[in-house]
DNA sequence: GTCTATATGACGATAGAC
DNA sequence: GTCTATCGTCATATAGAC
C-alpha cells in the first residue's frame, strides 16, 4: 500500500494524526475509541500511530492540550480585534465582548467541533489518575481567559452555554432539529440567529 | 464465598445492580466500565450481571432510564410542592419554580450524583447507534418537563447550568475549590450559599 | 438465584523488516 | 518513516454446576 510519495516528514504527519484523533476521541470518547480507528481516519497504520506518541493516553493527552491552545487563541484573537475596534470604550466591555466570544465559538461549532467535544470528553475523566490532571488544568486554562475580561458570573454563564451546546452536538439531537420543535426552539435559544447555521455545519459530517 | 443468606429475590438484585451501575457508569463511562467493576461495586459475580441484563449495553440503557425517571421524579415532587404552597398566585410562577428546582438539583448532586453522572456520560454518546437515540429520548424528556413550567430562555439557562455543574463534578475540580481561589469563585457562581456543602458532600465519595 | 470455568474476540503495544 | 506480524491482556458473553 505504501509508494515512496506517502512518506511526509514526522512534524507534519504529527499534525494529520492528531487532526484524526481530535475527531475520533470527540465522537468515541477516550475508552470509546482506538488507536486503530485514529490510525485509519489519518490514513496510516495502527503501530504508526501508537510509535509516534508512545501510549494511547499520552495520545490523548497531547489533544487535549492543542485543543485548549486552540479554542485560546481563537478568543484571543476575538479579543484583540475587539480591543482594537473600541481602544478608548472600556465601559461596555463585557457585554459586546461576550456576544463577540460567543459568536467565535458557535463558529468554532461550524468549524472545528472535534476540538469541542474532544475536550468535553476529557472532562468527563477525572477519575483517571493520568488524563484527569490535565483535563482539569485545561479548563481552568479556558475559565483563567475568560475570566481576565468577563466577570465571575458571566464566566459562569457564558460557560455554562458552551456546556451545554458541547452536549447538544455531542448527544446528536441536532439531527432532530427539524422534525422535533421543542428541539428547534432549543437550538434557537442556544445558538440565535445562527441556529440554522449550526445544524447544517454538524449535519454534513 | 456465596452462603444461603447472600440469596435475595432478583427484583431487589436488579436495585442493586442498576445502583452500582449507575455509579461505575458515572464515574467511567460506558466504554471504560466493566461490567466486572459494576459487579465488584454491586458483590456479586460478573457473569450474573450480564445474566440479569443481557447485555452491557441493555443495563447501561437501564441505567439512564431509570435515571431519567429519577430526575423527573425529584422535579415533579417540587414543582407539586410549589404548587400546593401557592396555588393561587400563577403571576410570578417562573421565577421561585427556577430557585426551587435549581435547589432540588443541587440536593441530587449531593446525595444521588451518579445518575447525574451517568446521564451526562449517556449524552456524549450520541453517535452509538443503540445507545444515541435513548439518550436522546432522555434529553429531551427532562427538556419538556421543565418546559411546561418555564419558556425556552429559562429552561435552556437552567439546563446549562445543569451541564457545567455536571462538568465540574465530572472533571474533579472539587478536589480544587479550597486550594483555588478561582475554582472557589466559580463553585460560588454555580452553587450560591450551597457551594461548601456541595463540595464537601463530593468530597465523601 | 448465583457461581466457576472458559470460549471468543478485541485492543494496545512490541519486534523487526524495508 | 512506515509497514506486517504477533504477543499478551483484558472484557463480554456462554455453559453448565449447585
Amino acid at each position: 500500500m505504501q509508494t515512496k510519495s506517502d512518506r511526509i516528514p514526522a512534524a507534519e504527519r504529527r499534525e494529520l494524526i492528531l487532526d484524526a484523533a481530535t475527531q475520533v476521541f470527540g465522537e468515541l470518547g477516550y475508552a470509546g475509541a482506538t488507536t486503530d480507528r485514529v490510525a485509519r481516519a489519518a490514513g496510516i497504520s495502527q503501530p504508526y500511530v501508537v510509535r509516534m506518541f508512545g501510549t494511547k493516553e499520552q495520545l490523548f493527552i497531547e489533544v487535549l492540550e492543542r485543543s485548549t491552545a486552540q479554542i485560546l487563541a481563537t478568543f484571543d484573537a476575538e479579543i484583540a480585534a475587539y480591543d482594537a475596534a473600541s481602544p478608548d470604550d472600556r465601559t461596555g466591555y463585557g457585554q459586546s465582548l461576550q456576544a463577540r466570544l460567543g459568536g467565535a465559538y458557535t463558529r468554532l461549532v461550524q468549524t472545528h467541533r472535534g476540538i469541542l467535544l474532544a475536550l468535553m470528553q476529557g472532562f468527563l475523566l477525572g477519575h483517571d489518575s493520568g488524563i484527569g490532571p490535565v483535563a482539569r488544568e485545561c479548563f481552568m486554562r479556558v475559565y483563567d481567559r475568560l475570566r481576565d475580561v468577563m466577570d465571575a458570573q458571566g464566566t459562569m454563564d457564558f460557560m455554562a452555554q458552551g456546556m451545554l451546546i458541547n452536549t447538544l452536538i455531542a448527544s446528536g439531537l441536532t439531527a432532530r432539529v427539524r422534525t422535533d420543535s421543542k428541539v428547534g426552539e432549543l437550538f434557537e435559544c442556544a445558538f440565535g440567529d445562527k441556529a440554522k447555521l449550526v445544524v447544517a455545519s454538524v449535519e454534513g459530517d
